[in-house]
RNA sequence: GGGCCGUUAGCUCAGCGGUAGAGCGUCCGCCUUACACGCGGUAGGUCGGGGGUUCGAAUCCCUCACGGCCCACCA
């Protein structure tokens, strides 16, 4: 015997734990079967799940779950992703906390520090996993830094350089000052800032008046060493060639002539620093008498080639700066810019050059656009589409070498003596060009294959994490070596992820997937929105909007948490949740369990199940009721809507398409009508079964969105369906074929029309819900007939004592009306009648604005002569039924009208 | 500066060519023998503005406004 209200807390445990006993998600390759892969988005090793870690897994399992129901050897690959950067800067605030950095550490004890946090945090993830019911294959666990993971990394990194398509070079990379490392262009955010346009005063060498340059960075000036204006502008046409003095210095730069400078802007000349901005790096390569003068550091303080300025900080050099300039700042203006930020740690980013690697991308990016563009490869949504394949057409070089300890080490070996003691002692090497590679290797080679010598180090960097990230679909199946895993599972069939990491990871994904395997790693992405709050802001820390999903699941259970989410997760929309948004699915759990109880308490009531349950194949349908082939035909429709949701991924549409069969139609319907005909010796069994196979049926359906209570109900169920799996899971989908039904559908409509508007008259009438009403009906054609044959039905649901024909309407009586049907039933003593006039006469209002709008349409020649003919059929269906309506209402108004109130006498 | 998405009931969103829908919230009844995490009923919308196509438009086209996002080297 159920209890009344779902109690999640114990049925989840319960069944986390036979899940997991049972081995029941692990997956191996099958002979003759169709695979059904996800590889998971890897969360960083930072800390726990939030609640886009919720939604993303729960969208994965969904997936995996209703593929496996539906015959696929569904496999979903767990892991964790070791999280470059991001995992480092938790450990170096953790150190801050002990006042210690990692450098007092040393790299060894610091990565070793990170390992134990690292192995900490993998169970914290996997077990959150677990407990949101994911149906991972935990045997398959891998992490993007374990041994397995490092050989693909090495052997990917190994096959680029022999290929040519990595190297290493002098750039203008993004330098975060905070992190002490370069960053890839897409690491970098923009940010919109209020500032200020300076415009300073830079006079001619030769005593003229020179010219005057705008400029954000006015500290930058130090490292000028030439002024651009463009070649058109014939302002400083004269001045091109010319030399030009720098305030503050004693150095004279050239007025150079380039096409990039806009005249239009500030004052159409530019102040050119080659170290330290990426335009003005570019016109020093089509300049080459420029020079290049470096007065901004890796650590953000200023050079000594600075002068007196040397060891400020960049934002005190920009104060000291202006505030020397003088007269020579001859105005200052407020400005809207954007500056590039750390995409973890948000500091300013300063444009820097140096040696980095870098990885060649547009002959990967091609094979990419040729898979979105024949259609091997699809986003969805859609729209994603057009951003990707501009974001391949303009591809730059990626920098992956990193001056970050955390991360898999460069593979690459320098020999002391073929670089001529350039290497010396120093493990930055961002700062020392053109070195001999000695060879390409994880381990350290015996000796120099050129020279012999036996000095060799390491390239102190590491690849960024985003590197091994997208050799994950292939990593995790253990290529390079040729698997069986690989043959069977990959290419995987999907990937479900943010729409943030679009360039950051699936699209590498697809380039090396391309590359190495030349077949996509997953020929479908499912691009989720974010979860924000109910504001729409995005929910963080410092704004004290988050939600802790473990919380959530503690409070209303972790079904409730999932479908809240899924049942908003429409693609690639942002989803507003707050903690009120589970109380709806929570209320839909509970009344999943409460229809459980009523099939088995109430209409089974207890008893054993019979040998082999309760099966379709035992119904008759040519004996079943309107009702019983209605909710077979509705079944039947809703497996095949709910198939079609899935399949084009709108998992949100097909979470609320059962959501609305079972508590609309199953329950406040089916169940209700049910309680009759399970009184009926000769409907009895049938109806048992009906509500077995339905029940049990959906509950399958709803199986991948809410995996714990679907469990335990199935578990309950199951003997009386005659099923024999031993989990949900494995189950298979329910099997629904020829119970499609057009005639119980439109007569089961025509039922709920006429209870509907019993209960509208009951209520206006203000009768009293359990009152028992003796009425009567009249009406021609078809539905007179039917109405006979069910008038246990509508009596049961209208809640009237007697239900009998008439061929006209009895006098005092009041009329509700279904199509051209109607049912009267006597007033006398029951209402206040005031109230109830006020609310007929308002009907009756509204029926009048709807027949006139009929008419209009009607009288409409065009429409009568162009449009379909149901369509105007329709309407004149329409019409009939309004004229009905307002009629009986009228004759129900009249019925007040004589009769007297009981209320006041 | 390009591109994409959105603007529908108080709130959050479905609908995407045939008379405006759901959930939550409101209000009014009901502890009706599965469920008060419930049942029945009710109010509430010129579907962002303006044009156009069509017999008919929330739905297609154009345009404007307002949000949001992605991309971009205007110093």
């Amino acid at each position: 015997m159920l209890e009344k209200t779902y109690a999640p807390a114990d049925v989840e445990k319960r069944w986390v734990e036979a899940w997991s006993k049972a081995r029941l998600f692990g997956s191996a390759p099958v002979k003759g079967g169709r695979a059904y892969t996800i590889v998971i988005p890897p969360p960083n090793v930072t800390g726990a799940l939030h609640i886009g870690h919720a939604l993303n897994n729960t969208l994965q399992d969904v997936l995996i779950r209703w593929h496996r129901l539906h015959g696929r050897e569904a496999c979903w690959v767990p892991g964790t992703d070791h999280g470059g950067i991001a995992t480092q800067n938790v450990m170096e605030k953790q150190l801050k906390a002990e006042k210690l950095s990692r450098r007092d550490l040393g790299r060894d004890a610091f990565l070793e520090r990170m390992q134990a946090w690292t192995r900490d945090c993998k169970k914290t993830i996997l077990g959150q996993l677990t407990r949101l019911g994911c149906a991972l294959d935990f045997g398959r666990e891998a992490f993007t830094m374990d041994e397995a993971r490092a050989k693909s990394v090495h052997h990917a990194f190994a096959e680029f350089y022999k290929e040519g398509l990595i190297y290493r070079g002098a750039r203008m990379v993004n330098w975060c000052v905070r992190c002490g490392t370069a960053l890839s262009d897409i690491e970098v955010e923009s940010e919109e800032r209020k500032t200020k346009l300076w415009h300073l005063r830079y006079p001619a060498a030769d005593g003229g008046e020179g010219l005057v340059v705008a400029t954000t960075r006015p500290e930058t000036m130090l490292g000028d060493t030439a002024v651009a204006v463009n070649p058109k502008d014939a302002r400083y046409a004269a001045l091109v060639g010319k030399k030009l003095k720098l305030p503050l210095t004693e150095r004279l730069i050239p007025v150079v002539a380039d096409e990039h400078v806009d005249s239009a802007f500030g004052t159409g000349a530019v102040k050119v620093t080659p170290a330290h901005d990426v335009n003005d790096f570019e016109i020093r390569q089509r300049h080459p008498e420029i020079e290049t003068l470096q007065v901004i550091g890796f650590d953000g303080k200023l050079t000594p080639e600075a002068g007196k300025y040397a060891g400020l900080s960049r934002e005190l050099a920009r104060d000291a700066v202006l505030k020397d300039l003088g007269d020579a700042l001859v105005k200052t203006e407020d400005h809207k810019n954007a500056v590039g930020t750390c995409y973890r740690c948000q500091s300013t980013i300063e444009p820097l050059v140096a040696w980095q690697w870098f990885v060649k991308m547009a002959p990967l990016a091609e094979k990419a656009r040729a898979a979105l563009d024949d259609g091997r490869f699809k986003i969805h949504p859609a729209s994603w589409a057009k951003p990707y394949r501009a974001w391949l057409e303009n591809i730059k070089d990626w920098c992956v070498s990193r001056q970050i300890w955390w991360g898999h080490r460069i593979p690459v070996w320098y020999c002391q003596a073929c670089n001529a003691g350039k290497l010396g002692s120093t493990s930055e090497l961002y700062n020392t060009p053109e070195l001999k590679v000695a060879a390409v290797s994880a381990a350290r080679p015996e000796s120099c294959p050129a020279c012999g010598g036996k000095d060799l180090i390491q390239d102190p960097d590491v690849l960024d994490t985003w590197f091994s990230s997208a050799l994950w679909p292939l990593s995790v199946f253990g290529w390079p070596e040729k698997t069986p895993d690989l043959d069977f599972y990959y290419p995987t069939d999907i990937l479900v992820t943010g729409y943030e990491i679009l360039y950051l990871w699936v699209a590498r994904m697809q380039f090396m997937g391309l590359h190495f395997m030349d077949k996509v790693p997953f020929s479908a992405a499912l691009m989720h929105g974010i979860v924000r709050d109910k504001a729409g802001k995005k929910m963080s820390k410092s704004l004290g909007n988050v939600v802790d999903p473990l919380l959530m699941m503690d409070k209303h259970g972790t079904d409730a948490l999932r479908f809240a989410l899924v049942s908003q997760a429409h693609p690639g929309k942002d989803i507003p949740f707050a903690e009120d948004s589970i109380t709806g699915p929570r209320n839909f759990a509970n009344k999943l369990w409460n229809s459980t109880r009523f099939v088995l308490d109430y209409a089974l009531k207890n008893e054993p199940a019979p040998e082999g349950g309760y099966p379709l194949a035992g119904l008759d349908k040519a004996k079943l009721e309107v009702a019983d082939r209605w909710i077979l035909a509705r079944f039947q429709e809703v497996s095949e809507t709910a198939r079609k949701d899935v399949e084009s991924l709108d998992l949100a549409a097909a979470a609320n398409c059962l959501y609305g069969f079972l508590w609309d139609d199953f329950c406040d319907w089916y169940i209700e009508l049910s309680k009759a005909a399970l009184a009926d010796p000769e409907r009895g069994e049938a109806t048992k079964t009906i509500l077995v196979q339905v029940l049990t049926g959906t509950l399958k359906l709803l199986h991948p969105f809410m995996p714990f209570i679907t469990e335990e109900l199935y578990q309950a169920l199951k003997p009386y369906a005659g099923e024999t799996a031993e989990f949900a899971f494995s189950a298979g989908a329910p099997v629904l074929t020829g119970w499609e039904d057009s005639s119980a559908v439109k007569n089961m409509r025509f039922l709920r029309l006429a209870v509907d508007s019993i209960r509208r008259l009951r209520s206006i009438l203000e009768v009293h819900p359990g009152a028992k009403l003796q009425a009567k009906y009249s009406g021609s054609g078809g539905w007179a007939e039917f109405l006979r044959d069910e008038s246990e039905t509508v009596m049961l649901l209208g809640r009237f004592e007697s239900l009998e024909k008439v061929d006209s309407r009895p006098p005092a009586s009041a009329a509700a009306v279904a199509g051209t049907t109607a049912f009267y039933f006597a007033m006398e003593g029951l209402v206040d009648f005031e109230k109830a006039r006020g609310r007929l006469a308002k009907e009756l209002e509204r029926l009048a604005k709807d027949q006139t709008k009929c008419d209009a349409i009607l009288g409409n020649k065009s429409f009568v002569e162009r449009a379909p003919e149901e369509e105007v059929a329709k309407v004149r269906v329409q019409r009939d039924e309004t004229v009905a309506r307002g009629a009986a209402l009228k004759d129900t108004l009249e019925a007040l009208g004589a009769g007297r109130s009981n209320k006041g006498v």
